[in-house]
DNA sequence: TTGTAGGCGTTATCAA
DNA sequence: TTGATAACGCCTACAA
């Protein structure tokens, strides 16, 4: 039997306004009322059904996540992250995977929205013109982590002067020949971004770009391997390579193990992410420790900010990276 | 601007029952005024709000998923198995982190309860008899993945039997030396199952106990870790290792790297689970392959049958498990 | 300090 | 085929 707050009233000999005031402890009911009505809550297990308040309040205390893929390494850090605060706050989170697929991230949309929830985060970079249309119209509080779209609020970390710092430690180590395995070329982040701090290392290092030495990944650990394969098979085979990603970087170790090829003594491979694992392979990966689990709180801490109208100092928040030495390199 | 279903009435011309008519698509609304419906729904860029709704029909159309933590390796992959079934029976999905802390556990459990989640799925071990008692009295549809407890419908595999075919499959292999690290001893499944699975193996082939050869660990990568370091250093070492879980047997293998010790030829290591990792590691891992996603995609429609009251052939699900040998052993 | 009553946006029953 | 209207369970003026 579910009973609701009529029957606690009648229960309790009171009106139904007094048991909503005890049920959201409004400081007005006496106290020998209050305790008639708590007797009569826990008598029958009376819990207050969310959904009619929210029909009430106009809010839902639930926000939607939208990612990729949950079983990618780099996303469950995050979810954390902001799952964590969102429970500070009173929210829970809808978790939904798109696929990085625009029409399954739009249908997830609507359901949210439908679902009246009160701000969305997303990830990856799926976010088509539509989408960012309809969140404009919408007017619903969003926030971007791990990627940035015109005026929507965000929080990153700086991709282009990372990849930049790691290829400029590789070149400091004394390496000259460095290949890069690159994410796909229309991803935003790990494909244009990252490549292009490679290529500003290079440039500013005086070493001449060679097309032969860089492969476009995708962003798994299969296609880090199999770049890996290629570039090692080449005649002159570099002596470190700079990954886009830290899964394609263990498929990469991965490669160069199964060919008997020594790191990092003559071949040093970073990567970039610092997800979980990176740390616990063989050789341990040198890596850029992006803060996901922060950019996960962060996130959804302006996220409730945006959705309580409490004014931003930044909108765009661009968080600090730091270079993990470890013993691939 | 937010319109509702009282505005689309208005400006189509009908009344509000008609609009619902449209929007749940009944076949008695003459095609003319659906038609007119349709435009004023487009024009305004109508949605139906599901809260309104749930609160009439009594059903969210969401389920509320509560896991120890979606950071470790196990979960994304069964969460994504669920996700997807849910999503295709038009389900979405509340994501709750519980920590294996009873108290958290049943906090969430409130919340999503008085959210009016249509259906519960739990995952971890920290069932604590008040949350079974709760489940029971509420009579929500709840199923149990990767645990059992009491008549609750679940989800598992043998963890027994699967851990005693490991251990036999190293016996085969000529060790006799066989080290354990086990889970938490409280914890039923990698605790217990698992350790009972490899005290029968040995059993069964006369090999003695030893007590110095068994380590409890955790779940994690750091417990593997150092179990396996103590392990080593034993006067005499075992000749093969049976991790309780893949999380903590690549902690094995990181050590084993680290003491320079060459696998598998002087030392076995095998684990459990199968989790993404274990194949990309070096060397890669033999593990009892748990259907991670399948056990998510079977338990979501499990559920969705209770919900429906579906009658259930089966309420205890078991499901196979595989053993896959890899380079570790 | 407490109660009455209207309304949140839907659906569903019953007439028309 | 359509339209009034009463719920659904709760919150919140406003009145008492």
């Amino acid at each position: 039997m579910i009973f609701n707050i009529k029957d606690v009233a009648k229960k309790a000999g009171v009106s139904i306004s007094t048991v909503s005031r005890v049920v959201n402890d409004s400081k007005v009911v006496k106290e020998e009322t209050k305790q008639k009505v708590l007797k009569a809550i826990e008598e029958l297990g009376y819990k207050p059904n969310a959904i009619a308040r929210s029909l009430k309040v106009k809010n839902t205390k639930t926000i939607g996540i939208l990612i990729p893929d949950i079983s990618n390494q780099f996303y469950p850090e995050v979810v954390r992250g902001v799952e964590d605060i969102a429970n500070i706050y009173h929210y829970t989170i809808f978790l939904c995977n798109t696929d990085l697929n625009a029409e399954k991230e739009m249908q997830y949309f609507n359901v949210l929205t439908e679902k009246q929830v009160d701000g969305l985060i997303l990830m990856g970079n799926a976010l088509s013109e539509e989408l960012f249309q309809t969140i404009k119209k919408l007017k619903i509080p969003t926030v971007l982590i791990g990627t940035d779209y015109e005026d929507l609020p965000s929080v990153t970390i700086d991709n282009v002067k990372a990849s930049q710092e790691m290829v400029n430690y590789l070149i400091k180590k004394g390496h000259e020949r460095i290949a890069m395995i690159t994410g796909k070329q229309r991803d935003p982040v790990i494909g244009v971004d990252r490549f292009e701090g490679y290529k500003r290392a290079l440039k500013e290092a005086k070493l001449t770009y060679n097309e032969k030495l860089v492969v476009e990944g995708g962003y798994r650990f299969k296609s880090g391997y199999d770049g890996a394969k290629k570039l090692l098979a080449l005649d002159e085979p570099p002596s470190a390579i700079f990954v886009a990603s830290d899964e394609m970087a263990i498929g990469v170790i991965r490669a160069a193990h199964e060919l008997n090829i020594s790191m990092p003594e003559t071949l040093a491979v970073v990567g970039f992410d610092n997800v979980d694992m990176s740390g616990k392979v063989y050789p341990a990966l040198t890596t850029i420790a992006q803060p996901m689990y922060e950019m996960g709180a962060i996130g959804m801490r302006v996220l409730t900010k945006i959705i309580n109208d409490t004014p931003l100092e930044e909108t765009k928040i661009c968080l600090d990276y730091s270079l993990i030495e470890r013993e691939s390199s």
